[in-house]
DNA sequence: ATAAATTCTTTACGCGCGTAAAAATTTTGT
DNA sequence: ACAAAATTTTTACGCGCGTAAAGAATTTAT
């Protein structure tokens, strides 16, 4: 590889031989320009290693390739995971995505729009933060930009909705533990951020209702982030003040099981399903780490393929064209059966 | 708030009655203008709300303001939160910090680097993949962009290197495990993605061999970045294959950690330090998530603020044209006791 | 071989903004 | 009120590339 420095196009073309307008055009679909020439510029590819500008290149296009991804909280690892699945496709499908986390900061999520506003971005998938989210900032960036709500819906803004059917989460998983034991008692933050955690308390008191039992609603404080930590103390307040009517307990999410968890351990109370066990434990979400916990916790998963493959097709339909009234799809969880409950 | 759209800085300069090149002085330095001007054009701003074109800001810039922060995978909350805690860093200091995960995925990294060069970048913070990372691409990234490397060290590239001393952790934590109970026999991977675990086994020999034991080293299979899972199987293999020598296990990492916990409990093994328990498991890293294990995992944990720290300050020193020789800066750990060892 | 079709080169302008230099304006000092 | 100093406006060019149009060159068809 030669190692002479190319600073631009206009470098790399008369280096090789090849005037600039082919050469961009090279860079927007090879297979635009002959064979030969083709051939010609590949060559010199090889030898000076040169790559147009990405920012610059979108300066001027009517229609960038460039995607924004916006997720509320990265070290999460659900939305690391989700956010993960949906860059690949975004690049398996041509475009160039760039991640956004707003890091649970309102503020941020409007900060990430603006700066993904500069990128032109063809489109943009985005979770929001929820509750705290600027709802006027969120619309006003659907309008121009072609927008996917995923996770978490705002009203009716941007293409669609697609995320998770959280009715049919917490119905599914209170099924399951009202057949195989106890009604659950459900266990949740009071002002939690995110407003699929409505729905779930809405459908736990429909499923109880539905089979005849007295629902138990423990609402703990904390706010912010720390689930984990919010979930544990949370937990060890309503344990020890046997705030809990059952055996059983629900949870309005993963993360706040794994606290419950770490609580019940630190109470000495064996969680699980066995006859030896004091208490069962039960999540929403399949979180990643689910898997992990001891006991593994018992949980009712996203689908997390499915959602971004649908978040990912719809964007991509709309940025090609094909106009679609705003539809909100749910997708079902499935039941991951652990040994927490 | 009037509604017509700014499309550019000539327009909102025009609209402002103010000439466009003192609006670009304005939104470079606002203390640069005159402080009525200034009060002008925020007046204007509260009208219109009109934000330049970052990227294009950038296109003309001797220096910029962008930074690059890259690490091997974001759905780590290891590192996660460290890139979290370096975005916040970079911010408060002024930056505009562009986050990029490699996917773990030595590919991916050089194409987070080249994407990154596009953003004529004052400077990066870089955590290598580390055995798999593309050295030469590195390198060569190195030689045209300030960059800090962190975490795991590459050879001696880039303005320096800032990360955990390993040889400390393990020596430490060693040594903590060997005054409290029978000395652990280590836990780690076989073929490990990165570096770090080659100082944290040979660490790990060495405080045996002065402490005058002997060491058991148990290698597992598996490849990827999926560590629990390595640690769930790999431990279960141990376990039941009777290999550990002794009723202690220090893990190369708390990922690890995390797996072995899981097979211990698969297995009926209750962890931690009482006499009614079969087996203390230690970690390394004080991930975010070992809190909140059952028993809560004992680890040593990386000074994350301080590791940020020093890595930010660095790279901004050598931005303002400090220029230092090469250094590397390796900071101590905290052990962090709780119950499983 | 010749005409038609394709592809390439040349030329030129635009994207949204930084930045430099000279001219015009405003502010400051007295 | 006046000259000096500080700011702003005007003008112009550059960043790295997209893109359109007209003419030149090449390829394909007959």
């Amino acid at each position: 590889m030669a190692d002479r420095k190319i600073r631009n196009m206009e470098e790399f073309a008369s280096i090789s031989g090849i005037s600039r307008p082919t050469v961009s055009k090279y860079f927007n679909d090879p297979d635009s320009v002959r064979a030969t020439t083709r051939a010609r510029i590949e060559a010199a590819l090889e030898l000076y290693d040169y790559r147009p500008n990405i920012y610059a290149m979108n300066q001027n296009r009517k229609l960038t390739k460039n995607l924004g991804i916006v997720v509320p909280l990265l070290s999460d690892p659900y939305f690391s995971e989700i956010a993960r699945n949906l860059e690949q496709r975004c690049i398996l499908a041509g475009y160039s995505p760039t991640l956004f986390s707003s890091h649970g900061d309102p503020a941020l999520e409007v900060e990430a729009l603006e700066t993904l506003r500069s990128l032109k971005p063809a489109g943009a998938l985005l979770a929001p933060l929820g509750r705290a989210s600027d709802r006027r900032a969120l619309e006003k960036f659907c309008n121009d930009v072609p927008t996917l709500i995923f996770d978490s819906s705002v009203d009716e803004i941007g293409l669609g909705f697609v995320g998770s059917d959280n009715f049919q989460f917490t119905a599914h998983i209170t099924d399951y533990l009202c057949r195989t034991g106890e009604p659950p008692s459900f266990f949740e933050m009071k002002t939690p951020a995110n407003p699929n955690a409505h729905r779930r308390r809405q459908s736990y008191l429909n499923a109880m209702a539905s089979f005849g039992h007295t629902p138990d609603v423990i609402s703990i404080e904390g706010e912010g982030w720390g689930f984990e930590e919010i979930g544990r103390l949370g937990g060890h307040e309503a344990l020890s003040k046997g705030r809990f009517s059952t055996n059983t307990i629900l949870c309005s999410n993963d993360r706040l099981a794994i606290g419950l968890l770490t609580a019940c351990y630190e109470q000495g109370l064996r969680v699980g399903r066995g006859s030896d066990c004091a208490i069962r434990v039960a999540g929403q979400d399949g979180h990643p780490h689910s898997r992990y916990t001891c006991p593994p916790l018992t949980t009712i998963s996203h689908n997390y393929d499915a959602v971004s493959r649908t978040a990912a097709d719809v964007l991509f339909a709309a940025i090609d064209g094909q106009i679609e009234p705003w539809k909100s799809t749910r997708l079902e969880g499935r039941l991951i059966l652990r040994d927490s409950a």
